[in-house]
DNA sequence: TTATCATTCAACCATATGGTTGAATCAAAT
DNA sequence: ATTTGATTCAACCATATGGTTGAATGATAA
């Protein structure tokens, strides 16, 4: 029946767009206010801030008020609710070639 | 400059709807037809159809025809790409919370 | 209080997206 | 050669998306 999850639409809508991915790269390096983020872009105040919206939308970035900036952060718990989506698909195909499996083959035979 | 990377906007406008996420979880688990899949939605035929074309052009799965039918495989490296880019904010943070990170931190210290 | 800076809102536009139906193609079976 | 089954294409529709501009709001500084 399709479990529509909402949030997933969100998130994974908010990453398909190449603008939204620069903004949330520069928010994980560090802490910025939309007006310092829209200089980066060649496009408007306001639509940097619908961009900085739909991030926030989906729960990736949060909005906090300092003086009369607003002061964007990253949200890392969201990216990883995306990443162990993807996970899940690679389980079911029974793929397992990441490294983490790797290594967790080697702790159990106690190789190295 | 927002390199644009039309690969990933593809990928995560691909997962951004849930019915579209449905089909490459089936896929994920084993081969499917589109008629097959179809079966499954409360849609016609042809919207199915457009949406496995959606999750084609961005790599996440390929058509083989068999026959009549086309036969729909899941296409994991393509996921992993994905996956990749989503560590990437969270190293960028700095995060590192997750069991790999653990897991080299025991190996480097011969803890266990 | 007024001026200024940062952000948001509203209206608007063009294009993309997700769905429909009906016709066309492609491969196999009769 | 014709029929049948599976998929694709084309035209169409409604709504969403990504952008614009100009006006409105919020918070500080003068």
């Amino acid at each position: 029946m399709v479990e529509s999850n909402f949030a997933l639409d969100l998130i994974f809508g908010a990453l398909a767009d190449a603008t939204r991915r620069d903004i949330l790269k520069r928010v994980s390096r560090g802490k910025h206010t939309i007006s310092e983020l829209a200089e980066f872009y060649a496009m408007s105040l306001a639509a940097v801030a619908k961009h900085v919206s739909v991030l926030e939308k989906a729960g990736l970035i949060t909005k906090r008020r300092s003086g009369k900036e607003k002061v964007i952060h990253v949200e890392p718990k969201t990216i990883e609710v995306a990443a162990a989506h993807l996970s899940e698909y690679e389980q079911l195909w029974g793929a397992r070639f990441d490294a983490l499996e790797k290594l967790l083959a080697e702790n159990r035979t106690g190789g190295g």
